[in-house]
DNA sequence: CGTGCGATCGTG
DNA sequence: ACGATCGCACGA
């Protein structure tokens, strides 16, 4: 499987956004490699985009990653309990990412299942499976990525993201952004992309 | 230093 | 529909 490069992610975050469908996020903690296939995920333009944590250029210890160039990990902590995984993308200083929102699981899915529900992938019922990693905050805790993440070099050997090259055979559906009501006009923006009928995609 | 709230999720 | 739960951003 091919680890995308950095030049791959140092565009911007619509294209990029698009082109994550299918790709499969890693991440190697321990002894265990658990990994998953990118089926929805957002776009955040960056400085001028009003739904953005990077919006008006704002720079703080938590979105300072963000204006950095892409090929980064942006971890937030959201609603005292969630993590939720961006990728940095676009050129320094413009504070564009990509939230992934929901992965469809591929490997380490019995980690999955202890991270997400303390039981074996054997146990899962059909709808815990879909339940492992069908939004933001749940695929982080499946696959285990914290703050610990935060700032992590995705063309490292940790948190990666690779193609497998097959054809990918599927349809991309656009829509607008979730939970971002204060944004304005930027909510209508259809920036939010999924793959046509995964069965993973969030509610 | 005080406070209001969030790119969510699980339960009722 | 609502509560959990806490770090962050911002204003005083």
């Amino acid at each position: 499987m091919d680890k995308l490069p950095k030049n791959f992610y140092q565009r911007n975050a619509v294209v990029v956004a698009k082109e994550l469908l299918g790709k499969n996020l890693v991440h190697r903690v321990g002894a265990a490699t658990i990994s998953g296939k990118i089926v929805e995920v957002e776009a955040y333009v960056g400085a001028v985009d009003k739904a953005a944590h990077s919006y008006n250029s704002r720079r703080t210890p938590r979105t300072e990653v963000m204006f950095g160039p892409g090929g980064y990990a942006y971890i937030y902590f959201i609603y005292g309990m969630y993590y939720c995984m961006n990728v940095v993308t676009g050129p320094e200083n413009d504070g564009q990412a990509v939230l992934i929102r929901a992965l469809e699981p591929a490997g380490g899915v019995d980690q999955m299942a202890k991270n997400r529900f303390g039981k074996s992938q054997g146990e899962l019922t059909k709808k815990q499976r879909i339940l492992l990693t069908n939004g933001p905050g749940k695929l982080c805790s499946a696959l285990g990525i914290t703050k610990e993440n935060y700032g992590e070099d995705l063309t490292g050997d940790r948190l990666y993201i690779g193609d497998d090259n097959e054809p990918k055979k599927f349809q991309v559906v656009s829509s607008k952004r979730i939970n971002i009501g204060y944004a304005q006009e930027a909510q209508d923006y259809l920036w939010r992309f999924y793959i046509k009928e995964n069965p993973y995609i969030s509610k």
